[in-house]
DNA sequence: TAGTGGTCTAGACCACTTC
DNA sequence: AAGTGGTCTAGACCACTAG
């Protein structure tokens, strides 16, 4: 995102696009909510109705926006069925995929290391949030993972206990949306620590994830490592 | 890809690039060649010049072809920048991802298991192609695959030798095109003789990638399973 | 029946590449 | 200057949903 053109020329579908995720952006359009018709966009902003429906097209490809023949256009909601799919790439090995549950391990409020800063981009020593969560699949616990939060956007995230689906807490109570993201998977020995929160033995092949996911204008919103033990799940992506 | 639609409506668009999409697949468009104009195109097919653009427009989206303001739409080939861009998802920790040397352990001819049978859509027992080859990065050797393909549609493939760049063989000898797949990933230990050929303790942390890549019609066309250390390199994806 | 998104058309003009 | 893809408009009509 972030979609710097530099240079040039900036077609008017864009100015749309980014006027229009604004509202998203800034909680004018709040998640669930329906948007105004076509037709009402392009009398507001004075363009044609096709040049609207260009910028909704892209909004909803980004899956900013979920479009519903007959019914109307409607803010994405960051419920399950969504993290399921765009998101949480975890499925068991035999049946279809559910959404995880979670034991928080730990959470606290700490001075963002080096790696830390660089993968949030905020600068070191900066405040940030760390929860170490237990996540399970139909009762097997197979995920042991690490969040990392900038302190400075998620103040008070822990009061009132921590859920299982957070960016819809991210989205509901900080007007945070999260976008997208990008993942980096390697296949690691299991430290100590780890091999006993997942109860396999030290050295046991665990698949890493390092994801960073990014909000609405494109910035780093949350650092995600998770360790995975794959003997009854298996990480599934397209290639398209 | 398929698209059944069975019930309902099916939009001119749709049977455009239908149309459009059978010729690439029976060659009349080949690879790397320049397609008529939309202009051209839609009097030719007696629609107009905005279906055709939708209709092309979906194909790029499918990375089927690519467009270039002022030159004209080429049909895509299967060259090692789109192959890295698409297919290899793997990179060093440092650097850029480059096309890696492959060397092939081994090729044979051999009636199908039942697991390659599924895999591939095909009969238990027919024909299949197996390929095991050793793959390096920046002369250091980091994946051993074994690849099966069906024999009815890649017969004599091995004459003369198998190249590093196997999907634009398909294209140019075969009229295959690799539209997509899917990939499954798991980490495993070692197993002794994937050790021996990657220089690694046996029971080592593996990256398993199993991937079914698909056709222009989506049909599969070809099993590969990849194991690869990655100490130095990671498997890189986005979310979207 | 009214309102929404989805498709299709026709035409004008802009941006880019090539000759 | 000519030809290509890219943008923008205006309007008609179709498919779907809801009251």
């Amino acid at each position: 995102m972030a979609d710097s053109d530099s240079l040039g020329f900036k077609p008017l579908y864009r100015k749309v696009r980014e006027s229009l995720t604004q509202r998203i952006a800034d909680g004018r359009w709040k998640a669930g909510q329906i948007v105004p018709s076509e037709t009402q966009i392009a009398a507001d902003l004075s363009v044609s109705q096709g040049t609207v429906r260009k910028a909704l097209d892209d909004m909803t490809a980004a899956r900013l926006l979920i479009r519903r023949q007959g019914r109307g256009t409607f803010v994405a909601t960051h419920d399950e069925a969504r993290i399921l799919f765009q998101f949480f790439k975890l499925k068991p090995d035999d049946g279809a995929g559910v959404f995880p549950e979670s034991e928080v391990l730990g959470a606290a409020t700490a001075a963002a290391t080096a790696e830390e800063a660089a993968k949030l981009a905020i600068f070191k020593g900066e405040p940030v949030i760390r929860i170490r969560r237990l996540r399970s699949l139909a009762g097997t616990r197979c995920i042991v993972e690490m969040i990392v939060l900038p302190g400075a956007i998620f103040d008070g995230l822990q009061e009132g206990g921590i859920p299982n689906n957070l960016y819809h807490v991210y989205a509901e109570r900080f007007g945070v949306t999260i976008a997208g993201g990008s993942e980096i998977l390697k296949a690691v020995p299991a430290a100590a620590e780890d091999a006993r929160d997942l109860g396999v033995v030290p050295g046991a092949p665990l698949l890493l994830i390092d994801r960073v996911a990014t909000g609405l204008d494109g910035r780093p919103m949350e650092w995600r490592v998770s360790l995975c033990e794959t003997s009854m799940i298996h990480y599934a992506t397209e290639l398209r």
